[in-house]
DNA sequence: AATACGTGGCC
DNA sequence: TGGCCAAGTAT
């Protein structure tokens, strides 16, 4: 849930997931569109399929335990280099080389110079951070916390505080003067994109109770609001991007073919 | 390596 | 207001 998503805004989708699965092997038993309806709006709902799909892989391949090593971590659907890492370090007491994006800031900024990391997690970042790891397994620990929460609280992207920041006397980039990014991240667009599109039929399926026939993404009926299982206003939303039906089609088609819409009785509904 | 993939808060 | 950015992964 947390993979480029803000912690405040995850918080409560998960305590209500955990509260209504308490385990993997209850998410396991569930529909993958259950997983996606309740991920609400988290933002990229393939993470939910995904998430599910774990599940179901931590019940057939470790018998419903969650497993402690990177190695089998990073076999489950949906859990990369990072997750893999962060879930053996914290959840488990590993030693890990944890890298994600605020530990890629802070060292770009204390040992390169830099007011950014690279586009690319490059190896030389895997080494740098592998290096400055403690031996010490519970401090490794701590370490990979820490570097990751001065990070987030105080080294962050933009408006860094680095007046209050307790290494700021060890800092490259502080030290050189604080120079800008020598590149500019180039914007995820989003305004009249597929993904646009995809988010709000998704919002639609997620709120349907039954299959959605395919005439009502393309020619919404005249009193859109009043729909009786409450999808007029997501149905209003997505008629308001006024796509065209050929993006329409491939945004419909494209969120089948990724398993969070699927064909039923000539409708569209999340996976039962 | 580059690209696709949601959403909402902030400045 | 529009672009930036957030505990990345898969292809």
């Amino acid at each position: 849930m947390l993979q480029q998503t803000p912690v405040v805004r995850v918080l409560p989708v998960w305590e209500e997931w955990l509260r209504r699965w308490p385990s993997p092997a209850h998410l396991a038993a569930e529909a993958s569109g259950e997983a996606v309806r309740h991920w609400g709006r988290l933002g990229y709902p393939r993470r939910a399929l995904r998430l599910h799909a774990a599940a179901v892989a931590i019940v057939e391949r470790h018998d419903g335990d969650v497993p402690g090593n990177h190695a089998e971590l990073l076999e489950l659907p949906g859990v990369g280099s990072y997750t893999a890492a962060a879930v053996a370090a914290f959840a488990f007491g590993r030693r890990e080389t944890v890298v994600d994006t605020n530990i890629r800031r802070v060292h770009a900024r204390l040992f390169s110079g830099t007011a950014l990391p690279s586009q690319s997690l490059t190896a030389a970042e895997m080494r740098l951070a592998a290096e400055l790891l403690p031996a010490d397994v519970g401090l490794s620990v701590r370490w990979n916390a820490a570097v990751m929460e001065l990070g987030a609280v105080v080294c962050t992207a933009r408006a860094p505080k680095c007046a209050e920041c307790p290494v700021r006397g060890a800092c490259a980039w502080l030290a050189a003067g604080e120079p800008p990014p020598s590149y500019t991240p180039k914007g995820q667009s989003w305004h009249g994109t597929d993904r646009q599109v995809r988010g709000a039929v998704m919002a639609v399926l997620r709120l349907a109770d039954s299959p959605v026939a395919p005439e009502m993404f393309h020619q919404p009926p005249a009193d859109l609001g009043f729909e009786a299982d409450g999808i007029g206003v997501p149905l209003a939303a997505l008629h308001r991007l006024n796509s065209a039906p050929e993006q329409l089609e491939r945004a419909l088609t494209g969120l089948v073919s990724d398993g969070l819409a699927e064909l039923h009785l000539g409708g569209l509904r999340l996976p039962a």
